[in-house]
DNA sequence: ATATTACTTTAAAAAGC
DNA sequence: GCTTTAAAAAGTAATAT
């Protein structure tokens, strides 16, 4: 009905690779690795192509973020799995990739009087005292929107890319209905 | 502020003395207080008779629900004398410090206490309250004078809204002339053409998400300046907690939108 | 005085405190 | 709840030029 264009700016994602890892090998042998285990049990490394980063566990699990798309979300993590597989030659070939949550960029192209969809919207939070936007959770899709007074959207918490899209049409529709954009 | 404050202070201590509430006593289970065996023994181990035992379990329970009530009341009591030196450092009046312990009251009586701290949740009772009696205080300052940090006071805030429907709109940069414009010594003339300026201005949508103090601040310099009572940008940011950079932006916007001249 | 850089908010996973 | 990652939105803040 009201066809919005979405562009996805950031994936998480996860995978389980099952095999257990020493992370001390990978901090030696691969590089753009960050690795303080009492500051945070994973260990960081950054992909250049595509530009992404990635948390590895001991356990074999893995969270990959910074893909603009599912595809170069999967790229990214089979390039990392195979890198790893340089230093532990026992890693499967085979492990399932899930996304986690896509974060995604719209525009309403029209401006918005936040203080009017405070007042009219449901299940709504707006504090400019704390920041610019209006936080609206949306039930379907379960995504959570900022709204903010330019008329830009930022949906996040969809697993899909069409939940992502659906969530800005829904907010948009809604808001059409209460006469506020 | 100092002398006006302590001598609140002191007199809610005073008061809170001659009822005999107990702040920071740790009461065990001392002087006149009693135990009650868990058993069903005496204070020899003997056995209690069966005839007894009713009047055991009862005498028990009865016991129980004084320890709960005892700890009820003086966490109440630490919270109301944190309330109140929260308040009197905020140099707010007694109505609004009664409006918070409104709201911390009922966040007791729906056991939202649990997993949070009195301080916490004190501190957000307070940010409430000062926004519904119409004389907020930013989070900022709540966080100074308190020992909560700025986030979990903003967070516990919005707990307690959510879970007590406490419904507020967002805070009206209006809201907060009158304490600046007093604290810059500016005429109630500057103050109506502060607020004037600032209905203007939620009108066209220059304060969608703009923060209250800086649209009030700079309402306030352009208002002060209009009227001939002009106060530097300087002055101004300091009261409201803001800075240069932000009265300059809110300033040259509000201008420009609204049909005011170039005042500088 | 303007230009960077950085932090505020949202979601989600990972292992452990 | 916190720790770590990435990214957008727009406002504000701190620091650099």
């Amino acid at each position: 009905m009201t066809d919005v264009d979405i562009k996805i700016e950031n994936i998480v994602a996860s995978a389980s690779i099952g095999k257990d890892i020493v992370l001390t090998d990978v901090a030696e042998a691969l590089e753009g690795v960050d690795f303080n285990r009492e500051q945070f049990p994973g260990l960081v490394f950054k992909l250049q192509d595509p530009k992404t980063a990635a948390l590895i566990f001991s356990s074999g699990k893995l969270v990959c973020t910074g893909a603009k798309s599912i595809d170069d979300s999967k790229l990214a993590i089979k390039k990392t799995v195979d890198l790893m597989r340089t230093i532990d030659t026992e890693i499967p070939h085979e492990f399932d990739i899930k996304i986690q949550n896509i974060v995604a960029s719209a525009n309403l192209q029209s401006t918005l009087n936040l203080e009017a969809v405070a007042l009219e919207l449901e299940n709504t939070e707006y504090e400019p005292e704390q920041f610019p936007g209006l936080v609206y959770r949306l039930s379907d899709p379960k995504v959570v929107l900022l709204l903010f007074g330019s008329g830009k959207v930022v949906c996040t918490g969809a697993k899909t890319k069409k939940d992502a899209k659906l969530g800005v049409e829904n907010a948009k529709a809604r808001l059409g209905e209460l006469d506020l954009i | 502020m100092g002398p006006e404050w302590r001598a609140f202070d002191h007199e809610q201590r005073d008061k809170r003395t001659r009822v005999g509430a107990p702040i920071t006593y740790t009461i065990h289970d001392k002087g006149l207080s009693t135990m009650i065996d868990w058993r069903n023994k005496d204070i020899y181990g003997r056995d209690i008779p069966a005839r007894n035992r009713a009047q055991w379990y009862r005498l028990r329970k009865w016991q129980r629900k004084i320890r709960i009530s005892g700890a009820t009341e003086r966490n109440l009591a630490f919270a109301l004398s944190e309330l109140d030196r929260d308040s009197s450092r905020l140099g707010l009046p007694r109505s609004v410090r009664e409006a918070a312990s409104v709201v911390y009251r009922s966040a007791v009586e729906n056991k939202l206490i649990r997993g949070r701290s009195i301080e916490g949740v004190v501190a957000a009772s307070l940010y409430a309250a000062c926004r519904r009696c119409k004389v907020p205080r930013t989070l900022d300052e709540i966080a100074e004078v308190s020992r909560v940090s700025k986030k979990e006071v903003g967070r516990t805030y919005r707990f307690l809204t959510r879970e007590l429907n406490i419904k507020l709109p967002p805070t009206s940069p209006v809201d907060y002339v009158p304490r600046f414009a007093s604290e810059l010594g500016l005429s109630g003339e500057v103050q109506s053409r502060s607020i004037e300026i600032i209905e203007k201005a939620m009108e066209k949508g220059l304060t969608s998400g703009r923060g209250p103090t800086g649209v009030a601040a700079a309402a306030l310099y352009i208002a002060s300046v209009l009227l001939g009572e002009r106060k530097t940008q300087r002055d101004v940011a300091d009261v409201a907690g803001v800075t240069e950079v932000t009265i300059r932006n809110r300033y040259k916007e509000l201008t420009e939108q609204l049909e005011m001249g170039v005042t500088l």
